[in-house]
DNA sequence: TGAACATATGAATAACTGTACATATGTTAT
DNA sequence: ATAACATATGTACAGTTATTCATATGTTCA
């Protein structure tokens, strides 16, 4: 049940909607771990790490030539983007690949492609 | 022409690799918009004001009832809503109502909650 | 016109984040 | 074992961000 002391006068009236909404919101914590996912795309690097390895798998040195990037840089960023079990590795002698591991990456950078590209005309 | 000087050895091998990824890879400007967007989503309090307004139009105040914050917080995320064009508005008397204007963002949403609960077991 | 309500905005602050630098760990070959 | 290479990680720092507080703007009604 909603708190409505003390607030606008205008929810008086419209409790009704904040009922209704308030039922379909999902799980606090589902809205939170959806909002920490978006965080690791929230980043030009990451985007562009995730772009890299869903076309074909690389190690580090080789991304950090791609990006043009500090090899310590592309690393700390692709620990985050392990601990959101976008990608995974593997090793080979002194090299580590990783690879893109998750179906769902491509079709949300679409979307969100589509959004912007939408909107455009600033 | 990638920049392979004075970096690992092992890409003078890769060449070929990171030459192909970099042919793939969209524009600067793209993957940046891009990330602004995710950014955007990268909040729970965004992510929660998007979902409501998903389901209903609601007006600053009843937003504020139903997040339990600041008529002021809510009122500064919805500027960045509104400067992410997500969402749209209309004046009624005093009250403004806002609305979802994007097609893609419970597409989006969903896809991001498929690889939360796919990953789920931590 | 002025009082009350609803929303927007500016400024300040605490918390967070991405990168660079230095260095540690892990691997191979000699 | 040691040197060279590849990667990971700890620390520091500059830049960003979400919220709060105070206040301004906009709207209605008496």
């Amino acid at each position: 049940m909603a708190d409505f002391a003390d607030r606008c006068d205008c929810t008086v009236i419209h409790e009704d909607v904040v009922e209704r909404v308030k039922e379909v919101m999902p799980e606090e914590e589902n809205l939170y771990d959806l909002a920490e996912l978006f965080k690791v795309f929230g980043d030009t690097t990451r985007i562009k790490l995730l772009w890299a390895l869903d076309k074909e798998e690389m190690c580090v040195c080789d991304l950090a030539i791609l990006l043009n990037m500090t090899q310590s840089a592309v690393s700390h960023q692709l620990r985050v983007l392990k601990q959101a079990r976008l990608v995974k590795f593997r090793r080979d002698g002194k090299n580590v690949y990783y690879s893109l591991d998750d179906d769902h990456v491509k079709l949300m950078f679409e979307q969100g492609l589509l959004h912007i590209n939408e909107k455009e005309p600033k």
